[in-house]
DNA sequence: CGACATATTGAGATCCATCAACCAATGTGG
DNA sequence: CCACATTGGTTGATGGATCTCAATATGTCG
């Protein structure tokens, strides 16, 4: 899993320079205050936005409860992937947790730009790639790990998020109550 | 989703002949009896199967136990992609339900194939894609439905499942024990 | 300080797993 | 062709994990 996520950045790496230039005249900086959304549900997902720095999250509404379902970091690419496939209305709201700062980068200069150059389009396969072993490694965790051991994993292979996310995301991106996350913690110190 | 299938049909179907020929130089039609293995763990997916006939599955052991992540119909791709993708070894199995016939595609002569040809490398990307988005949703389900609910889902979007499949296979796919399933197809009647 | 968001704790209800017994259909060797 | 094993499915009793509702505590920020 880290060693695909090496192989992709050593892809970065040896892009043809003209190609990463081709990409940020795409691209623009931009800043959203915390607590205010890169998407809102209904909204079609026409941006990707690259973290650099902030933490932002995705989430559904379920009977009127927020699920979230990703955390982002430094680095992460923020999209709703059904919406930004698709070019259909989202699901999904992505909300900045602290104050963000992304690279934003156009849906459609993008598709031009992998038609143009085919490295492009491999590395959005290998990012794809890489999103689809994250979801099939998370399903492999709601299949057959308690609530218990689901947060035990989180706190070992991501121990920052504990410090600067709320229980109540954290919970519900654990497919638990806030209350069954409180307790967990509780048991464990 | 289904519209999303059209597309990469669609998208299939206005392919230069040129590259469905070179597509069928490098597969193969080949035969499994039923019960027997198109992948087994700790082997790397070297392979892609398309189905041509017959059903089959894919699973991990879990204590022990099988538990079944994906069932696969004509048509349908099957591979383990965390082991295709990184070319190592697999988790899971896949197994022939009934007896099966396939298409066997070779992954190296595929990856040269995509340099050769763009196009394949956005069909790649395409399935990807779809493979991922199907992901979601089955985490969604996981997420927010109880056991009843996602059979019932399952009865929906899927009838012919429950047609040809052991139960026990069923009951794993949809993360509950067979005992519980027994008694939610029970009480439906 | 007061107000609002965030977290903890308790009690009861519910869902589902587990263990165990049992049943029906199918297949196999003698 | 029968006896028996095997596979697939059902049903019952029980316990544990987790949810829900509700009350309380803690924290944070204007």
């Amino acid at each position: 899993m880290i060693a695909y996520l090496n192989k992709i950045n050593a892809f970065i790496n040896y892009l043809d320079p003209q190609i990463l230039t081709a990409l940020q005249h795409i691209s623009t900086i931009k800043t959203f205050k915390k607590g205010s959304f890169l998407l809102s549900m209904d909204e079609t997902c026409k941006k990707s936005y690259v973290l650099e720095s902030g933490i932002a999250r995705k989430y559904y509404l379920n009977d009127g409860k927020e699920m979230t379902t990703e955390l982002f970091f430094k680095d992460d690419i923020a999209i709703s992937l059904h919406s930004y496939v698709q070019q259909s209305p989202s699901r999904e709201f992505i909300q900045a947790i602290t104050d963000v700062s992304v690279t934003v980068t156009d849906y459609q200069a993008f598709q031009v730009l992998k038609t143009q150059y085919p490295a492009l389009m491999e590395l959005d396969l290998m990012m794809t790639e890489y999103y689809a072993i994250w979801l099939e490694d998370r399903l492999f965790q709601f299949h057959t790990l308690t609530a218990t051991e689901r947060y035990l994993f989180l706190l070992q292979k991501q121990p920052h998020i504990i410090q600067y996310i709320p229980l109540s995301y954290i919970a519900s991106y654990l497919g638990i109550s806030l209350e069954t996350l409180s307790r967990i913690r509780a048991k464990l110190i």
